[in-house]
DNA sequence: AACTATTGATAAAT
DNA sequence: TATTTATCAATAGTT
């Protein structure tokens, strides 16, 4: 009937619907209160969100692009604004850069999954990996299971329907009187329209 | 004494100091719930807040730089970037589509691991997959318990030195005279000079 | 997707 | 600015 809301941790929801269920939920309500921000106390908000499957969201109350701007103007870590060419190439070189890395650390994850390079590991994280490889072998097998249930069922009403359709051919032949009887006459009747 | 709180409509609030307390307390709301976000939902959040006085105020689940690389890859992709051409011939450099799609394959298979998006693989391949995670689990749980050993092990080794180091130390206490035997004496020789 | 009990956020007062 | 409290808003679990 109602929602017995508890308290939840905040930590990675482990079941994959209930996370995007959250994700949808919180997404709306975080955009919701970054806007209300932006209109409420004259502030320039930006915010942008992608989800674990890549997706993009974004919210800015001017334009995204000034925002980062203005963003990058004030976190003056990057000493030189050279020509811009130069800039471009340096942020271009840089999505390279995170791009191996992520998956450098992507490739490793992959491996350490499949029982490799474990060793550095330790027991706690061992622990962890376990944990997620039985959750993951579970899903597999309930998914599998499925599937194959769904083959079999399939099979069964094709079965089926081959059977009723089977009957209705038998009764169609019984109904008919014997071929010898009538497909002759007729074959001549239409052969012969003189009579 | 206490709030009553009143709905208030979505709009600039005229008030200065009005709108300098409700700045602080919903910025902190928000910046709360958008780590929160990225946090429970495994998602990569990026929020940028200007003050009407100017101020910065972000936040970043990984890096804000590697967030805005990521939105601007994002984005171009959709936009024409009028500027810079070269930009273009740069984000869509053979290199970086080319990790991309590695990374995107490598976070599938991951994401397949765990037991997500498992619904258009074919039973032949769940099957396959099954076998990994098996595989996979079995060296955890041995290398699992290979540390767990070394530990009990180590512990042991340890022990039994200071065990060792026990016995040393009481033979020598016991190979010494007692205490009381030669201490007071020695007390009572250097502090009562007369006798 | 819709519902509601409950927690969480926050407007106003101090 | 911090704390308090009444009230409103968000949302976790359920249907």
């Amino acid at each position: 009937m109602a929602g017995k809301r508890e308290r939840i941790a905040i930590r990675r929801i482990d079941n994959l619907a209930a996370r995007q269920v959250t994700f949808s939920k919180r997404r709306r309500g975080l955009f919701k209160k970054a806007e209300e921000l932006s209109i409420l106390c004259d502030a320039e908000v930006g915010l942008v969100v992608f989800s674990a499957t890549g997706k993009l969201f974004n919210f800015a109350s001017s334009s995204m692009k000034q925002i980062i701007d203005r963003y990058d103007s004030h976190s003056k870590t990057l000493q030189k604004s050279e020509a811009s060419s130069k800039l471009q190439s340096h942020v271009n070189d840089s999505t390279c850069v995170r791009l191996r890395e992520e998956l450098a650390e992507a490739s490793l994850k992959l491996r350490q999954m499949r029982g490799e390079e474990l060793q550095r590991l330790s027991v706690q994280q061992l622990q962890e990996l376990e944990k997620t490889l039985e959750s993951g072998l579970g899903s597999v097998l309930k998914i599998k299971s499925q599937k194959i249930l769904d083959e079999i069922n399939g099979l069964e009403r094709k079965r089926m329907q081959l059977i009723e359709e089977n009957s209705r051919l038998k009764e169609q032949v019984n109904s008919c009187p014997p071929l010898h009887e009538v497909s002759i006459p007729l074959c001549i009747f239409s052969s012969d329209t003189s009579v």
